[in-house]
RNA sequence: GGGCGUUUAGCUCAGCUGGUAGAGCGCUACCCUUACAAGGUAGAUGUCGGGGGUUCGAGCCCCUCAACGCCCACCA
């Protein structure tokens, strides 16, 4: 860290310096004016192009390229300023464009970043002819008081009296604007205090680069990157009254200059007792940088003991927004290599940023702010939680809209109703789960599946990305619980048989215990508030449980093939129903015909299942070697076909053409395979697996093709 | 000027190391079936931005064009 004059943007609202990062460029509407230096001791006048022609009154040189034929003869003369009739050197430079402008560049180290790098390597004086409050000053003569851009238009017109204003025209260039106050920046000389960054900076993309710190999502490392591989010196002084007071001290009566954490008492040097406080203090993001450092004590011994440095740092993962990656999460990289030699934590995790419905960002102005507050009045806070949660993967931006928020509103009312339909059944529910020989075929199956979509999450949170954790336990509780697992459950809360009410009951609070715990993280309100009415008394509240993991013991990939097929099968035969405008209520007679003995078996052990889940009455179950029934509406899936009774009811020719329509679809994907099975090179070049899989479908494309001819022909 | 990102069903977005497209909402039809109409059951919908290439095979890889968004940059 190091004081030193430096051209700075200064904000002259805030009156203060600010850093590079702060500054945001726009485009304005502005004009090239081109002005004319005369060339002492000649009749020969430069053309010298500018946008800024207020600030000739700094110039300290003029410069042209050293190659241009048109005007390196004149370097080593002198050029006279117009209106303050000054004299500079015309010097040859290689920053200036030959095609830029006129090729002719006014210097002007004191309020231009380059004409400041130009004035080091030339050695040419710095003339400041603004005020802290962005007014000319003395320098400026007749314009001082002026803000700079009234100043150009005046200086320009005195300068067209004068006929020495050659042209004017429009021109749009990048002006750099102050950040929080939005005012233009003038750059400007002054001493304030920096940072040598480069090392820190290097040292900051090695860990990134080595993956001691992990961006996610990965590709935000290269805003990172880009930042920190071009790394300048860093002002970290402010002209503010917030912040931390730069900690150096300067002897009032010798000027020796100190840093001390406290106030000395006197000078080191020469003992006087009077020492003065840098009046400066840090950027806000030089303090915010140490975060990582100072919320554990550091760097004082026994504040690190108390606050448990040893134990928390380095911590897992910083959570942030993708505009501060520069401003806080590189500068927390820099300094805490520097300070303790490690990194602040493992992992970056960049959310996204919330917009409005179409995608703009809300702003006040705009008044399209979602105010959170509102929402929560309206939709709950689990919903908008859980909403922002399913949002949130590696996207950049979630458009927030309130339908969205409307949709998982209900979801967690059908996790209250669905709590409120077995909350009576709860009280003859054990704690421990059956043992697992005891299980039934549809106990498996959700444990299993329960199983499933706990790892799944882990798997999901693990590398953040909540939007999957959030839409598998969404279908598991709606899809898998509900639809299935608690409407298969009603019979047997119909039923007498109080052996299987009890592991029924012991099931489904087991099951949802854990259903609970998982959406926990996502909808903490209504889940502990659940919890509370099916905890034991020696659990705590559900806040503080373990989060459910993959149990290898509970694990029955059978029982959910099983019932996946079932689901197939029950779901054909309501399709059909449907398909003939059959009543919800009324009965039908239904024949499946399968090679499958598993199923066959399932099918029988199911029947009352089956019964009411598809609203049918006396289920035939047959081989596919049977004969099949006349002039019924069928339907077939690659293992099961299913054939309705529904004699004299129904139009049959609209009954052939759907089939005929299904037959098509089939055929169609039934050839493809085939196609690509005949391909040689495919066979050759694709993996064994691949080729597999592929042939297992031939086999039940070809059953299903099948079965829809039959069903065609049993028209007839 | 440089860089990054986006472009997939009407809308908002998923799609892992290339194996032949998914979800939610919306829409259509039928249902007040005793947890839930903020619900149930079933259904329709895609030249995966355009063009070219690599490959047995491309939403995914390469080239190119276009539109939109963001960030960076001292070009007078």
């Amino acid at each position: 860290i190091y004081q030193s004059d430096y051209i700075i943007n200064w904000s002259p609202l805030l009156q203060s310096a600010i850093s590079d990062a702060e500054v945001e460029h726009k485009e304005v509407n502005g004009f090239f004016y081109h002005i004319l230096y005369q060339v002492k001791g000649s009749d020969q006048k430069l053309e010298v192009a500018t946008t800024r022609p207020e600030t000739l009154f700094g110039d300290t040189a003029v410069a042209v390229n050293p190659k241009d034929d048109r005007y390196k003869h004149l370097i080593g003369k002198m050029a006279i300023i117009p209106l303050c009739n000054r004299e500079v050197p015309i010097i040859g430079d290689e920053h200036v464009d030959l095609e830029m402008g006129t090729g002719c560049l006014k210097v002007t180290p004191g309020h231009d970043f380059n004409d400041f790098e130009i004035g080091k390597r030339h050695n040419l004086p710095i003339v400041n002819i603004l005020n802290k409050d962005g007014t000319l000053n003395d320098i400026a003569m007749e314009f001082k008081g002026l803000l700079s851009k009234k100043a150009r238009e005046k200086v320009a017109t005195k300068l067209e009296e004068l006929g020495l204003l050659k042209d004017k025209k429009p021109h749009k260039n990048q002006v750099g604007h102050c950040s929080r106050t939005d005012a233009v920046i003038e750059p400007m000389v002054s001493k304030q205090w920096f940072m040598n960054t480069e090392k820190m900076a290097q040292d900051s993309v090695t860990d990134v680069e080595t993956g001691k710190m992990t961006f996610f999502p990965k590709g935000w490392e290269n805003t990172y990157f880009s930042y920190q591989r071009n790394s300048r010196p860093w002002c970290i002084s402010r002209q503010l009254w917030w912040g931390h007071q730069i900690p150096v001290f300067t002897c009032e009566k010798c000027g020796h200059v100190q840093s001390e954490v406290e106030t000395p008492a006197n000078c080191s040097k020469c003992k006087h007792p009077v020492m003065k406080q840098d009046p400066d203090v840090l950027d806000t993001w030089f303090s915010s940088g140490l975060w990582a450092l100072s919320t554990l004590g550091w760097p004082d011994p026994k504040a690190m003991e108390d606050k448990g440095f040893k134990k928390f740092f380095h911590t897992n993962t910083l959570i942030t927004g993708h505009d501060i990656i520069f401003f806080w999460v590189a500068r927390m990289m820099m300094m805490t290599r520097y300070a303790v030699n490690d990194v602040p934590f493992d992992h970056t995790y960049i959310h996204a940023i919330v917009r409005d419905k179409n995608g703009v960002k809300m702003s006040k102005s705009l008044g399209n702010v979602i105010d959170p507050l509102d929402i929560i009045q309206q939709y709950g806070t689990d919903a908008m939680r859980f909403t922002l949660a399913a949002s949130s993967g590696y996207n950049r931006d979630i458009n927030l809209a309130p339908e969205k928020i409307e949709g998982y509103r209900n979801f967690i009312n059908k996790l209250w109703n669905a709590f409120r339909f077995i909350h009576p059944m709860l009280d003859k529910a054990q704690n421990e789960l059956p043992a697992k020989d005891k299980l039934t075929h549809h106990d498996r199956w959700i444990l299993s599946e329960l199983n499933t979509v706990a790892k799944k999450m882990n798997e999901s949170m693990d590398i953040y990305r909540f939007d999957d954790a959030c839409s598998e336990i969404y279908s598991f509780t709606y899809d898998k619980y509900c639809s299935w697992y608690i409407e298969l459950s009603k019979n047997i809360f119909q039923g007498t048989n109080e052996a299987e009410i009890v592991q029924r009951a012991t099931v489904l609070k087991y099951v949802l215990k854990k259903m609970l715990a998982l959406l926990h993280p996502f909808t903490p309100f209504i889940t502990e508030e659940i919890w509370e009415q099916v905890k034991t008394s020696q659990e705590d509240l559900l806040i503080v449980q373990e989060y459910p993991e993959f149990d290898a013991k509970l694990e029955f990939n059978d029982d959910q093939l099983k019932m996946n097929k079932f689901i197939d099968t029950i779901v054909n035969v309501r399709n059909l129903r449907q398909g003939v405008n059959l009543k919800p209520k009324d009965e039908v007679t239904v024949q499946v015909f399968t090679d499958d003995k598993v199923m066959q078996t399932y099918y029988h052990e199911n029947k009352e299942n089956f019964d009411r889940l598809a609203k049918v009455t006396n289920l035939i179950i047959k081989n596919k070697s049977e004969d099949r029934p006349k002039k019924c509406v069928t339907n077939a899936s690659s293992h099961t076909e299913v054939y309705l009774q529904l004699e004299g009811l129904i139009d049959l020719n609209e009954q052939i053409k759907r089939i005929e329509k299904e037959l098509g679809k089939a055929k169609l994907d039934y050839e493809n395979i085939l196609k690509r099975l005949a391909n040689q090179n495919f066979i050759n070049n694709a993996p064994k697996e691949v080729v597999d899989e592929l042939k297992g479908k031939e086999v039940e494309f070809k059953e299903k093709v099948t079965s829809l001819e039959i069903a065609i022909k049993n028209f007839h």
